[in-house]
RNA sequence: GACUCGGUAGCUCAGCUGGUAGAGCAUAACACUUUUAAUGUUAGGGUCCUGGGUUCGAGCCCCAGCCGGGUCACCA
């Protein structure tokens, strides 16, 4: 492994410690009494504290130093003057351990007395101090003064794939995961509170249901089938409708195999419930108490802030039926035409259509691009065409449509509902309408049919509404982040390339091959000029480390290198 | 997938028409007992993402690739 300077100076320092006889990973508990909050919300003249953290900005001026000590509510400073923390004449503890052995970054506990310094700052004077665990890697050191950051951590990949650096100079980005962790909790209670219960289904899944998007697949050893990761977990709580549950939601962990952006991570967290005896209506109303309720939680106030928007999530909210909004941004009126006039319509509007589309798929295209991105402030958009939602129940006034919104804020949509189709005949004909579509080479149709789904239906649910929200985009909303992977701790990355280190050999039959791939083995071994138990060590490391591959064509082998 | 911007010290970033690689912070050493982006003096630290090419000479120009950001396309 390659060290850098600091890293190398950090292990000379963990040795140095060694031989001094201290352990830079102890193993007893060390008795915290205060956070750095605590010790400020209580603060009292001379009273004594144990806090634990890690030490960061060490300013040493002589035989009194300053650090910030942080921990998992925030900083507070601490004052170590060599005289307190060395009474006696040896005075080692200070000028050895603190001022030569003690980096930022270490985790240390502190026992000291609290005082306010003369510029008026809340500190703590440490009496004695105790290496809790040294850091060897060098943190990123973003500093601040008056309010402004210098030197922030700030490139977004390095961020992601060291999340807990991040975590640790960033603290604007643990609120946000904190944030995560209150919306999380303020739902599940809001729907505790109303009775439903919170239930588990599987992530396992031998048809991917409930969505269209494209699976993720693994196999089962022992059964020998293929399983698909959920794309969605809609089909299994309504099963649950069906066994006699009033209320059942989860928070589901979706995983789909599509293309990644701002917007897009292939696990996603979604959220979706389903209440028996209710309507989409009533769902609406349930919707917007509920969202205003998390905002609160979240954020103390139902107003919110994204980009260049000012969002307020108190309810009511506006509803608005698509057709009206189509014919309020377009000036044309989708009821009562016919396809043909509505493929016309959408290609005088400009909206790219083509003759495979259907009317609902028309009528959807003109609303994405016509209407959908002028709802800033959270609106229900209502009563969608049926060919678009293969689940949903046909609107009791209008066989042409279906009872479902979507909530739309800042142009996105982020929750979906439906009153639920419980007629067994209508959606297994609905299935079967999909089945057609994805053979014809549809590829948002569901190509497989969930036969159990409508063996349960058979057995009769009740009028159900459900709703899924999408539980990272509300949170986008809410702490003000135009990306997903900012609200996820781990979004999905590409591998890092690791530097391989090689030997002589290696190197050289490596360079070899990038000259000449794919080469004949033999002719490969010949021109390494390496014996037989060298050759054989060596090519081993190359396809072991996957730098280079070996094929049989034939009865010939070929070496190729792999990039 | 297309376009576009970027990758230089532990971190944040400069780098001239192509001519020995820079700064601030961090690190090391010394000084400094109420400072706070502490300060002062000194020193060390680089596979300029990778691989080719052009050139007497490449961090810079050209080609290919890797990784990331953004925009667009796709997206129940």
């Amino acid at each position: 492994m390659q060290l850098s300077e600091q890293e190398l100076v950090r292990r000379e320092k963990l040795n140095k410690l060694r031989e001094m006889g201290i352990n830079p990973y102890p193993a007893n508990l060390y008795p915290v009494t205060h956070t750095s909050k605590q010790v400020k919300a209580t603060f009292e003249e001379g009273k004594t504290v144990n806090v634990a953290g890690r030490l960061m900005s060490i300013r040493v001026q002589g035989k009194a130093s300053f650090a910030q000590l942080q921990d998992s509510e925030g900083k507070i400073q601490v004052y170590f003057n060599r005289d307190e923390i060395c009474p006696g004449d040896d005075k080692t503890k200070y000028n050895d351990l603190f001022k030569k052995l003690i980096d930022f970054g270490d985790f240390v506990g502190v026992e000291g007395e609290l005082f306010t310094t003369q510029v008026g700052e809340k500190t703590i004077k440490a009496k004695d101090f105790t290496l809790l665990s040294k850091t060897l890697k060098p943190l990123p050191l973003p500093k601040e003064k008056d309010g402004v950051t210098y030197d922030a951590f700030t490139d977004p990949e390095q961020r992601y794939r060291q999340r807990y650096a991040d975590l640790v100079v960033n603290p604007h980005v643990k609120n946000v995961f904190i944030k995560r962790t209150k919306l999380f909790n303020a739902m599940r209670q809001f729907f505790n509170d109303a009775g439903y219960f919170e239930v588990e289904t599987p992530v396992l899944q031998p048809i991917p249901g409930g969505a269209a998007a494209r699976p993720f697949v693994t196999h089962h050893n022992s059964l020998d089938i293929p399983l698909y990761m959920r794309i969605a977990n809609e089909l299994y709580l309504k099963r649950l409708i069906v066994g006699g549950f009033d209320g059942v939601y989860e928070f589901s962990k979706n995983f789909r195999n599509e293309g990644m952006d701002r917007t897009h991570n292939p696990e996603f967290t979604a959220m979706e419930i389903y209440v028996a005896y209710k309507d989409y209506n009533w769902m609406m109303l349930f919707c917007e108490q509920l969202l205003e309720h998390c905002a609160i939680a979240v954020n103390g106030t139902t107003k919110a802030t994204f980009g260049n928007h000012d969002i307020d999530f108190k309810a009511p909210y506006a509803r608005v039926t698509m057709a009206d909004s189509i014919k309020h941004f377009t000036g044309f009126d989708i009821s009562g035409k016919s396809e043909e006039e509505i493929r016309k319509a959408a290609k005088d509007m400009g909206v790219a259509v083509d003759d495979t589309m259907g009317k609902g798929k028309l009528i959807d295209e003109i609303f994405g691009e016509k209407c959908e991105g002028n709802y800033i402030q959270p609106t229900f958009i209502t009563d969608y065409p049926k060919e678009m939602s293969p689940l949903c129940k046909e609107h009791r006034e209008n066989p042409e449509l279906t009872e479902r919104f979507e909530l739309m804020v800042c142009g996105k949509e982020i929750a979906n509902a439906y009153s639920e189709l419980n007629d067994p005949i209508d959606q297994r004909e609905r299935f079967e309408h999909q089945l057609e579509l994805a053979k014809k080479g549809d590829e948002e149709a569901t190509g497989t049919i969930d036969y159990d789904f409508l063996r349960a239906l058979e057995y009769g649910m009740p009028p159900t509404s459900g709703m899924g929200i999408g539980m990272d985009r509300l949170l986008m909303f809410l702490t003000n982040n135009q990306s997903i992977q900012e609200v996820l701790f781990f979004p999905q990355m590409k591998p890092e390339k690791k530097q391989v280190e090689m030997n002589e050999d290696e190197k050289a039959v490596f360079a070899l091959l990038k000259t000449t791939s794919p080469i004949e083995l033999v002719d490969l071994k010949e021109r390494s000029g390496l014996s037989n138990k060298k050759w054989d060590k060596t090519i081993k490391f190359l396809t072991g480390q996957k730098l280079a591959k070996v094929n049989k064509i034939d009865n010939d082998l070929f070496v190729e290198v792999i990039l």
